[in-house]
DNA sequence: TGTCTCACTTGACTTAAGTCAATGTGATTC
DNA sequence: GAATCACATTGACTTAAGTCAAGTGAGACA
């Protein structure tokens, strides 16, 4: 583990800024110290497309250790952030004579595995409310007797992450409201009706 | 490595019948000696929707030896499969020994994540004519000057697979062939124009 | 050989969700 | 405080793709 820490450095990359792009040589992964990320597709007619939100303490492209010559994805701050980079060649090395490492990097890549196999579920079995309904219920927490979904990005983002775009998420919500399962405030949702968003969220 | 096959038993599976259930106690993961399975989801409504076909030599829910505690999806024999079933546990343990061993299968996992990452990319970002067209041209063999696509599912599974139903798989099929951009038999497919139909994968 | 059963196809219809366009809102900057 | 800019909402419209239903074709088995 000492290592490890060899072979580290620092790196901070302001918000809005890439720290890298689909296509560029993939020479070293990342571990989030402070700040969030968004990994994202862009479709041949620009729009994004988000596979994932990394926060703090999370690893950020560590599959190209093994597989990506080149970024598989853009990664862009969400908001400022200070990160470790990790050389791939370097921590290649270290890694063939460590054993307790290479589990836990294991261990993240099932948890990344799974959660991605739920996303396509999601996207391909659900609808955007069932999407959505899932979303909330899984992201709420108590907070003085109610449940909060608290909106660690913006809805535009959050479109992105649901496989929708902003006007339809916008009208989702909308419909949630009427039906009384939420109340929507500037940066946090509140759940209302629980049992019913659990229902619609299993569809 | 030797450990590795003395923890190993042989198994086999009819075509049709369950290696595994979603909710099933994990406790073994599996290599294909022989057939080929599919991974799928149940949707609430008794829709199958399959995440990944597995063919010979593929390692099967080797996502279990860390994560899960229970199968995520179900495993249908598509054929008659030989396996060798590694016990979990008694797996584990070896692997905190080994080294090549662990970066081996990490390999596979990052090969995994990949696949997945873009499958999400298709399924949220294009339509079916696109996806079937990517899956088209990603497929094929050049068989005695042409191009061809071997079925080696039924097209119910393969539009399972596009995230669509055979009605519209069929349409999309159909479009294709006015288009001249394929010839459809029994059991392949016939690329005529593989320039036009990589266009329309890329969308 | 017929019939049973699937897989597959095709048609008519419906609907979820996208596009395009107009407008609203809230934060930052000069 | 006005101006700006990106995000957000809402409305009108379009369309891809799903549902339901009917029909075809081909292999399996008695």
């Amino acid at each position: 583990m000492e290592l490890v820490t060899s072979i580290a450095e620092e790196k901070h990359v302001q918000r809005g800024s890439l720290l890298f792009s689909e296509g560029m040589p993939a020479q070293a992964f990342y571990v989030i110290v402070h700040g969030s990320a968004k990994i994202f597709k862009l479709s041949p007619e620009g729009g994004e497309h988000i596979v994932h939100i990394h926060q703090e303490g999370e690893l950020i492209a560590e599959a190209i250790i093994f597989e990506f010559d080149e970024y598989p994805a853009y990664c862009e701050a969400i908001e400022d952030m200070d990160l470790i980079r990790f050389p791939k060649n370097a921590f290649l090395d270290i890694l063939r004579k460590s054993s307790q490492l290479t589990l836990n990097i294991m261990r993240a890549y099932s948890r990344r595995l799974r959660q991605l196999i739920n996303k396509i579920e999601e996207l391909s079995l659900h609808d955007v409310k069932s999407r959505l309904a899932a979303y909330l219920v899984n992201n709420s927490e108590k907070i003085d007797g109610s449940l909060v979904c608290k909106l660690s990005v913006t809805k535009k983002d959050l479109a992105s992450v649901l496989g929708t775009i902003p006007e339809t998420l916008s009208r989702t919500l909308l419909f949630f409201r009427r039906e009384e399962l939420i109340r929507v405030s500037k940066d946090e949702i509140v759940i209302l009706d629980l049992k019913k968003l659990k229902s619609i969220g299993a569809h």
